[in-house]
DNA sequence: CCGCATTTGGACAGCGCTATCCTGAATGGC
DNA sequence: GCCATTCAGGATAGCGCTGTCCAAATGCGG
């Protein structure tokens, strides 16, 4: 007696093949039945799903990626995971991403451009369906694999200037008009000498000190020395190395805006420690609004960015585009809010 | 004529036989020069990786994955990533794997015992070579995927208990010991009163619980009253929370062991609101000295836990594991540091 | 009732790689 | 110097699925 008629392969997965014997079609018609692919017959559809349940069958992904030259990856990229903003914005883009089958391959570039491209090469090996990536500057090499990989891409955080040419889809909000509008704020509660402390220094905290530098001067009060630029990692230990410095350097700046909510946080627990009052002596504002801001003494003002939400709405951008639908608008604007407490 | 020697594939892929032909030997060869599988006569390895580079070969995964029933993937299950603890495990874990030539697929499960399960089943489907596992508790289901998958697997973060079998690979240190020497510390600065606050509740806090009580119990301290247990999510502002809620409930109370530094820090700056002294009045302390546990008012006593090492030590465990070594001691126990601070 | 366009199922041929078996050559012991 | 034993290269046959073409069935206007 050869094989008998329930012959399971070797490796003893349950395979396409298997379904197709059990719903007594051919297997490129349970293929297409599972995946909705073309039409099929309704009947023929609830006879294939039925012998699929019963034997749990699961389509192998290899195997599939291998024949259509496509995976279930998405490959996500982002700068750094020690900043909570990325963590948020990380974990609503997973989390939507499987909703929509897909499998997030997650690369975290340090902020360096070279890792960003090496990160970005050993992805696209995976074949992966869409990729989403922070931000809009990267070097030359990065931006011609993303061409050549023909691969739809969603960038997210950034948008382009209004002048600029929309070169991609991207979700995010304008970075220097939420720097202009906290300093709009800090103007409007009679600060004059607002000083911008910014750390990593990188496309989005230059555009937030933009939106500071373009509200200071509409103001009248712009002054190159109230600019504090630090290359380093933003933390909360620099940030008050950062509010010790300028105090002692500058003792007539009454506000500090901090490009990032853990640099502020640190200057107010700096402010604490030096009993410096915050905000009669000086005002201290953030940005992210991040998580404990609004526990500080006193409570933190800042910007509270849609991270989760570009998060989630870039990876649903990126679902639609990978089924092949055109989108309406190619940049989501997802805009900002401020948030005003005690520290100003 | 026919097809011309230099005939690249359809997709334009360059493949195995591409490098083959280039090098005047069988495909096969080629694959087995490459991966260092079975000896090679030295001089073909030469001719191969030549022609390899020349023509920039890059071995397609998808297609090894459907040959070899094994990808270059490695499962990895965290609980969370809002907790900065799993951000650095991940982190570290994540950069060791690719320095291996692997691909990591974050799963991050939300302490959900369901939701780890179903991910697990998604992440097996690709075949992964190997599985980062934070914690050792996990249901059934889960335990069973983990067993029939044959796949290589490192729990991390927890160790058995000494009586307990070993059954299986782990990395991480003895939560218990660590909450207990936390505690002989605070008994040491002459608390007799100590409570304990714990959130989240999952196996580690338990643990750490249990040190606390032994702790206590052996110094004749202990008392069902102290302990303070919540099972939301740890944060800042839980802390805060918690914290007021013992002072107003056990005014008696001398000290505070935080099973989280988030919450340590909450309640520090409640004391700071509340114009509580830190430490006359009470001792707070925290644990794993998360990032500003040192820059709080006063600076945070923690046990700092060796997190990265352990998220490094693991996966360079599992990478010995899937090349089939086998290790010598299946549990490795990284230890822990007790960090005394202004607030004890 | 015929011829044409449209639909829907299936056969076939890979996708790019590796596991397995096989062969011929080199090695070593007596 | 002969036979048993390694050893290294190659041929073959898939891994499990989907793209592409083809053929049969269906619908519809004239």
């Amino acid at each position: 007696m050869p094989t008998p008629a329930k012959h399971h392969r070797a490796t003893g997965r349950v395979t396409l093949n298997d379904v197709a014997h059990a719903a007594g079609v051919s297997p490129i018609t349970v293929s297409r039945a599972l995946r909705g692919e073309r039409a099929v017959d309704p009947a023929l559809v609830e006879r294939v799903l039925e012998a699929s349940n019963k034997l749990g069958y699961v389509p192998d992904p290899a195997a599939r990626a291998l024949a259509s030259q496509r995976s279930n990856h998405v490959a996500v990229l982002i700068p750094k995971l020690s900043n909570n903003l990325f963590v948020d914005l990380l974990d609503a883009a997973q989390q939507t991403l499987r909703a929509g089958g897909f499998q997030a391959l997650v690369g975290v570039t340090h902020y360096d451009d070279g890792q960003e491209e090496q990160l970005l090469r050993e992805q696209l090996l995976h074949r992966p369906a869409g990729l989403l990536i922070t931000g809009l500057n990267h070097n030359a090499a990065t931006r011609a694999l993303i061409a050549r990989s023909q691969v739809p891409c969603v960038h997210l955080m950034d948008l382009p200037e209004a002048g600029q040419a929309e070169p991609t889809y991207c979700v995010g909000f304008r970075q220097n008009e939420a720097g202009a509008a906290l300093t709009r704020h800090l103007l409007a509660t009679g600060r004059r000498r607002i000083a911008f402390a910014g750390a990593q220094l990188d496309p989005r905290v230059m555009q937030r000190l933009y939106g500071w530098r373009s509200a200071l001067q509409e103001a009248g009060c712009y002054e190159p020395t109230l600019e504090w630029l630090n290359p380093a990692s933003s933390s909360l230990a620099l940030g008050g190395v950062m509010f010790e410095q300028i105090m002692g350097q500058s003792p007539a700046v009454d506000a500090i805006f901090f490009c990032n909510d853990d640099l502020a946080q640190g200057a107010l627990l700096a402010a604490l420690r030096l009993k410096i009052a915050v905000p009669s002596r000086i005002a201290i504002a953030g940005f992210n609004d991040l998580t404990g801001s609004d526990q500080m003494l006193p409570p933190l003002t800042s910007v509270r960015t849609p991270r989760a939400q570009i998060g989630e709405a870039g990876a649903n951008m990126l679902l639609a585009l990978m089924r092949g639908e055109t989108q309406a608008t190619a940049c989501v604007d997802l805009g900002f809010e401020l948030v005003q407490r005690g520290s100003t």
